[in-house]
DNA sequence: CATTCGTATTTTGTATTCAAAATTCACTGG
DNA sequence: CCAGTGAATTTTGAATACAAAATACGAATG
């Protein structure tokens, strides 16, 4: 009966795919950190009606890209420098203990891929092709989530990861800051190829404190006059 | 103008109330897992129109005690081995940063009340109160979060503990391991009183691989002889 | 008798409507 | 001219109504 590979057939509700638009919207800045959302305004332009409007809200509030405050709307959950700090270390556990459960899990099939994205990258980077780079580098740190082999890790990480991409449109690299995380990036790899478990989980842990700091700086040199400097996009 | 303390009007909606109520009722497994939830049935039960209760659904869907497949309704999210293999390691983690961070920042005062909620926790063992030895555990946990001073770490760690606290009721503690969990429990406190940041959270996460050995044995002695073997509560 | 097709019923997804709270803004009094 | 009050408007919260999909059920056919 079965013809071809199941063809898996996406039947999406428009909860689900508003949530989705408003994240990446979020995430990409093209709602600003702060900013209301007036459920007429987004209806109107999404052409929905409130009811799965609302249920998208809900859902972006307790991933924590949205503020909701009873009887007074839903506003951009802000980027504040307290947030990041708060978000780093969190992170920092997250990837150290993928890095561990990856290097366990991993084929040589999936080593060798991860080996090709980051080759690609670092072209990216020779050629000084940002957007590349960042594309690529994310896939990098998705495919060793993968290999973890542990979907609630992958969720957990992807929540704040969002969160914090937010930020990394702001990181304005510099050349040097750029060729070192490429650097990290290759003993990351390294420490893949070679299975080393507590070494890929600190390094990767080390890459992260470092795009912290490249972030802090940003902030802290144009902090906003504000009680709570937060990210402008 | 202001007259006392501030009082905070607790000013409700009822998607917030619902989800609350519906996620204690899972997590104390009320609501066996894998149950199919109606939304009739539910409304009829709490008394409210199907929108708010919908929202409510979304938000425990997010956080995973739900499971929502368009179309076709909610039901409460089951707990497999596999699942609770998966959370470990990342509560783990987590616990690990909260103990770190916690001594970094935690006051003599909160030391001192920690040691309180310890001594009376122990009391409780002594006197065989399982359930008030649950709830102080709970609290020393807690108190630990809160003295990290990380909300947004807080709120993960709940989320996860949420799922995983399902397990716990039937991890039917024999008195040799209450006996060591006590034991693994007055170590944690000492390195708190002590600062040792990086064996807190050693000791944090030995203390909850522990935990994990004991669900593990409870679920593989009585296995349910499905595919996946499930928890039932 | 089993299977399959089609229809009826139930259940979910979305829109609309109604109610209550908050914001706006004009007006009054100082 | 400004602060404060109070109605008008807007916006959010919740209920109801309607549409579409899924399930249940039964009849017809092999």
């Amino acid at each position: 009966m079965s013809i071809k590979p199941a063809a898996p057939i996406e039947r999406r509700t428009l909860h689900d795919e508003l949530a989705e638009r408003l994240r990446d919207l979020i995430i990409e800045g093209h709602l600003a950190p702060g900013e209301k959302l007036s459920e007429k305004d987004l209806c109107e332009q999404f052409g929905v009606s409130r009811t799965p409007l609302r249920e998208a809200l809900k859902v972006l509030s307790t991933e924590g890209l949205v503020l909701l405050t009873p009887h007074r709307g839903a506003a951009v959950s802000k980027l504040t420098l307290a947030d990041l700090e708060e978000a780093f270390p969190i992170m920092g556990a997250l990837e150290a203990v993928s890095g561990e459960l990856a290097c366990a899990r991993i084929t040589d099939r999936e080593v060798s891929h991860l080996r090709a994205l980051h080759d690609a990258m670092v072209t990216r980077h020779q050629n000084g092709d940002l957007a590349g780079y960042f594309e690529l580098n994310q896939r990098i740190h998705q495919g060793i989530l993968d290999a973890a082999g542990n979907p609630t890790l992958s969720h957990m990480q992807r929540a704040l990861a969002g969160r914090v991409r937010r930020a990394r449109y702001m990181a304005n690299m510099t050349a040097e800051r750029w060729a070192k995380a490429v650097a990290e990036h290759e003993d990351i790899i390294r420490a893949i190829e070679a299975r080393q478990a507590e070494r890929l989980g600190l390094l990767l842990k080390t890459h992260l404190a470092n795009k912290l700091n490249t972030v802090r700086e940003a902030l802290t040199g144009e902090a906003v006059g504000d009680n709570s400097t937060y990210v402008n996009l």
